[in-house]
DNA sequence: TATCATTTTTACCGTTTGGTCAAATATCTT
DNA sequence: AAGATATTTGACCAAACGGTAAAAATGATA
């Protein structure tokens, strides 16, 4: 209803954030990622959320309105950072540049921001509640552009015959499992909690099967 | 200590099971598997799994002592699931026949035991708290052993030359992800909730992908 | 420094949740 | 049928949880 001027000065005050407010967001924000990617939605506290942020209870819901609210601004802050890889894939590269590239990018985010990673794929598997739309929406729509990419490198002979949704899916599954599942990769390696060295093994990998011949033909 | 026989007659009455003892642990385990794998560990209710399973809850905590030795039991059920299809790699098979088929188990325990590969996803990704112990030593050790199997292959020139527990990792992630992540497949593709006819999509992609030559060789 | 808005804290509330207890009921055995 | 055992239930509890209200403290501003 009404105007619809970005600044609908009069009816909607929205003052300015404050230096605190910043600082505070951004605490808050990042303790509850912390939190969140650890436990999941339900297995996060708003009492461990504050006390990560060093903050009291009453204080943090001073700045976000509700447990929700924290971790749908975290989904929202995520998406495009989930996206930004599959952004970059360009219809005029060559098909092994191109892919190689892309599996780069997405294990890099995957070693980079592991605790996003994890609290998309906790999202995932609650079935999606709170970013199913945006699947629906911008996520497919932009799949079914890169897809559409792959699809004419395929019709031209210069990438294998498949379904380029599904090898997108095979990239996405591949290089998220070394933060999703962390866990159990350094434990079939014999590898100390903290210990990330595996990546480099990981890309070398993912280049061989992806890029490469992965069965000898003699075989 | 005392006599390690399997029947301590004296120490533990350890009464045979009734009819409805079976009836209704089996009730309990089904209607948590259900619950927990849609909800995860912290999401899920006594309640909601007394009532699924058509119980009260005093009734239901009659058969088990607390919400963790419900969750404690199904994993432990579904460990031997897990760990099936890799037990059955044999090193007398031709390396492509014998991954093939190992993909083909994979993605058929997916499709077909789709709670429990969420279940299991939800444990790891909160940290495998339950089952951390298990993965460093049951799953290690016969990761180990069946990647041995691959690494003569690749000695003997009959695989490509890439690290075997990481190919483990690329045949689970990619086989897991059509079964955890199915909400996104089925977005991404534009399908109804229920439908889960991308599974033979997927198997032919996965058979290009791990068997076959993704990348056209001119490129 | 006085004023006002912002920020923080203390104390608290209603609900949900995992779990208990004792009594009631059903089932099995003899 | 009687007695013993196994099962089920309703009433209840303490703790944890998400969230609120209002006062106190702090910061900005003139």
């Amino acid at each position: 209803m009404a105007d619809s001027m970005a600044e609908a000065a009069t009816t909607k005050p929205v003052r300015a954030k404050t230096r605190i407010q910043q600082e505070n967001e951004t605490r808050i924000l990042s303790a509850a990622l912390e939190v969140f990617s650890e436990k999941g939605f339900h297995g996060a506290t708003l009492d461990r959320i504050a006390s990560t942020a060093e903050m009291s209870k009453p204080n943090l819901l001073y700045y976000f309105k509700s447990k929700e609210e924290i971790h749908i601004a975290l989904l929202t802050d995520l998406l495009d950072v989930w996206l930004a890889p599959l952004r970059e894939i360009s219809p005029d590269g060559e098909p092994a540049t191109e892919i190689g590239s892309y599996i780069r990018r997405k294990l890099e985010s995957s070693r980079e921001f592991p605790r996003e990673s994890r609290l998309f794929a906790n999202e995932i598997l609650a079935g999606a509640p709170h970013i199913g739309s945006f699947l629906q929406s911008q996520l497919k729509q932009l799949v079914d552009e890169k897809a559409a990419i792959l699809q004419r490198w395929i019709d031209d002979g210069r990438l294998a015959s498949c379904d380029p949704r599904h090898l997108l899916f095979a990239i996405w599954s591949t290089t998220q499992h070394y933060s999703d599942f962390s866990v159990q990769v350094r434990h079939v390696l014999g590898l100390s909690p903290g210990d990330v060295s595996y990546y480099d093994e990981a890309e070398h990998m993912l280049e061989t099967l992806f890029l490469g011949r992965l069965v000898a033909p003699g075989t």
